[in-house]
DNA sequence: CGAAGTTTTGAGGACCTTCAAAAGTTGTGG
DNA sequence: CCACAACTTTTGAAGGTCCTCAAAACTTCG
């Protein structure tokens, strides 16, 4: 279990800041990405589209456990990410890490707080990333200036929501086991609608540390989890960080995985 | 633990579809408590005021369990709440119950599906209540005319996306003494603000397997939890359904309530 | 190479659950 | 208004899941 620590953001590496990532004419930026991501759910007209690719930003790499954003900050950025991954977290009394959220890449992380004064949780890397940092003002004058892209965002924040909603219940009710399997399950399905692998093979090299406090359990129990959920056949976490998971119906239904909660399928109306 | 049960929504008993509810001059029906709550964050221009306040709805008294919405709904309407207690839930496979958001009088409940097809949750009382309704395509028309409301709006579900938060570090990290007397204090303080009551002394008529419900614990163990919070002195739990919390300041040291996540102060910007 | 972090394994124990039953409360129909 | 059913709360006993503490093996990094 992680306890807070002294570590600056500053620590982050800067650079390229305004280059486009592109290939085989995609972007596969952070603002490409979060643009796919939007796009999925419903296109956007060509001008919005325009504007929101347009979006003034600084790309920085940071390496694993560092924290972006900590409670009581005044951030006037919003995070994009564009490779690894972050998690989003809360400390009790005592210290005890809770994280609340994963995020994975064309994840626009930092929407939460686009209206917060004063931040309440952190926002941490848990792997190495590259991430994007876009002004506050930036996104609500693009919200202001285009009723779909306010919509879009406004329903990305919604669908973080009912993330939330699902990890109180993974938490609140779920065994270990199944607890953690569905966590793996839930970043494996978005990984893949990212198009960042496949649901039943891909990358996933946070720590176990990390993963406990994903999970609200300890690191050891972790470890114990993990051998069995190998023993059982339901899921393999190579130390490489490659998560398979050989039957993915079959792991849906032991550990009651069901993605409508992603809502993937966009807004309506 | 409660199981999912057949309970029908239309055992809500309709009345007085239209009218308005005043008291020295304040409304205090539920669009009145829901537009006190969004000025006591920002007020609005005078005419933003007077079109809300015009939101066409429906009332419905409604009995304690009571299904207002399941899982898999489609709903065309938001419920704002006007007297009682809400639960937000979702199921795990085994049909165990976890209240994921509870909601107070003045709190716009279901603007999180206000974009979603389909529902990833359900809400039901917790006590007996009394709900309005109101179409989506209402307040989505105000949202288009009147950006403050939009504004107001888009903050009240960053809010209870914050909410949710708190509550996966509740489930997630704190023992079962310290996670229920959080719960209580939250309501407590979330009442006050509402002005249904003092922090310190208010009512609760959710009974111990609802409690149990929104802390992932058992009932038989929120009850022993509940008389060691009453030997200790942290609070009181009285058959009629007050809470009395003596030191509300110790407690608040004891079980590490800090209302920051709450986000009182309002939008910025 | 040493330091720091990560993963694994073992032993023991605490917290919370499960099962069971009784007492108390609320609600309903005759 | 009473009787009875359903629900709620309390209490006890036993047990399992997960935690704590500890140490060793392994990996990563400066």
């Amino acid at each position: 279990m992680i306890t807070r620590t002294a570590n600056r953001t500053d620590a982050a590496a800067e650079f390229k800041t305004h280059e486009r990532i592109e290939r085989n004419g995609v972007l596969t930026d952070g603002i490409g990405l979060a643009l796919a991501k939007i796009e999925r759910r419903r296109p956007l007209s060509a001008i919005a589209r325009k504007a929101f690719l347009q979006l003034p930003h600084r790309r920085c790499i940071v390496s694993k456990h560092t924290e972006l954003m900590r409670a009581g900050d005044r951030p006037n950025e919003s995070i994009f990410l564009e490779r690894g991954m972050l998690g989003r977290s809360k400390f009790d009394d005592a210290g005890a890490r809770q994280i609340v959220s994963l995020h994975v890449p064309g994840d626009m992380v930092d929407l939460q707080s686009l209206m917060f004064e004063v931040a309440d949780h952190g926002i941490s890397a848990e792997t190495d990333s590259v991430v994007l940092y876009i002004l506050h003002r930036e996104i609500l004058a693009l919200t202001d200036c285009f009723p779909e892209i306010r919509r879009a965002l406004w329903f990305d924040t919604l669908v973080d929501a009912a993330l939330y909603r699902e990890w109180t219940l993974n938490v609140g009710r779920r065994n270990a086991m199944t607890r953690v399997a569905h966590l793996l399950m839930e970043i494996g399905y978005r990984l893949e609608e990212a198009g960042m692998g496949r649901r039943d093979a891909f990358s996933f090299r946070m720590s176990q540390v990390g993963l406990a406090d994903a999970t609200g359990l300890t690191p050891v129990h972790v470890s114990r989890v993990l051998s069995r959920l190998k023993t059982e056949g339901i899921l393999r976490w190579h130390s490489s960080g490659e998560v398979e998971i050989p039957d993915w119906d079959n792991a849906a239904k032991v550990v009651g995985f069901e993605p409508d909660y992603l809502h993937v399928e966009g807004p309506r109306g």
